[in-house]
DNA sequence: AATTAAGTCTATTCATTTAATAGACTTTAT
DNA sequence: ATAAAGTCTATTAAATGAATAGACTTAATT
């Protein structure tokens, strides 16, 4: 999967929303001078969450864009899967199982391809915005644990790691 | 990360070169003809993995292409990563170390993406050709263990799991 | 030496996607 | 009535993806 400019805007301006949630509805205007994305181009990302039942707007005067939900109930996975599609690196998770099914001659790779997918799913569907939100509207006396362990991928990666300089 | 319909093709030409390893140079057409592939299309990737030094060429009569290594030590991340580029889901590994150490705002979120990325290469560097090709050149007296297992990531996917229908 | 069978290289094309911009329209608070 | 907001449709420019075309080079065969 990738996660294309407009993936990581929709991503930045729902990380934002998540912030000020229960705050009232922010508008347009400021999520983009806030989060430095093109304001017209929010403006249709937006546009598109909000058909898509994740957030909601207020029109007129006053109006603005707020979460549907609480940021907890907000997975990383349904913006992307929204905004960039399936979150498998080739085709979608059916179309792979199908390929499975059928393609004797290529099954293991694809399989392969299933095996990426799944590892990303169990990420992206495990993650929500409450996970990755600052300090925002925290609620008290809860002590903050930053996010839910993922089963800890390469943990050690993040400071001073072996792979630096090796591309990617 | 995303691949590609070129990605795809490359993949599927390696893994032919690998079933006829220490067989002599394929011809492009053979390749072409035997996995479908656009054989002009085909000639410009196979060149690319040259230049890579991944696949050697005869030129002149009796010619085509062959592994430069075997099967088991080439890595379908080091294919992927010609041809498709990086394994992380935006920018690649260093820019979101990057952007982790610098942009306090959205550090987790590239931290998730990280970890996606992470998840990924786990995969694909530990998978070989030789992990997905078929019977081919199979070595006799070893017992055949399909594919060293990658921790199993959702192992019970495959057949009849409860996702099926819900998209990706 | 001529012929033929291969890979090599450069250019071009066509369609799609991506990222954005523009502007007219609708709704609502004041 | 006005101003401040979201809504919707269209357009565009650039990049990317997926090929195709054709002239060129190298080497085996006769």
């Amino acid at each position: 999967m990738k996660i294309s400019q407009k993936g990581l805007y929709a991503l930045q301006a729902m990380m934002m929303l998540a912030r000020h949630y229960n705050q009232g509805a922010i508008r347009i205007r400021d999520i983009a001078y806030e989060e430095d994305l093109p304001e017209k181009f929010l403006e249709l990302i937006l546009l598109e969450m909000k058909n898509a039942r994740m957030v909601e707007s207020v029109r007129g005067a006053k109006g603005g864009y707020q979460l549907r939900r609480p940021p907890a109930e907000i997975h990383l996975s349904e913006i992307i899967r929204l905004i960039d599609g399936a979150l498998a690196p080739f085709g979608d998770a059916d179309q792979l199982r199908t390929l499975i099914d059928r393609d004797a001659e290529h099954r293991a790779l694809y399989q392969v391809f299933l095996d990426v997918r799944n590892a990303a799913a169990r990420i992206l569907e495990n993650t929500t915005l409450a996970d990755i939100v600052g300090p925002g509207v925290r609620k008290p006396g809860k002590k903050s644990r930053k996010k839910a362990d993922q089963g800890g991928v390469l943990p050690m990666v993040v400071h001073g790691n072996p792979n630096r300089g090796k591309d990617e």
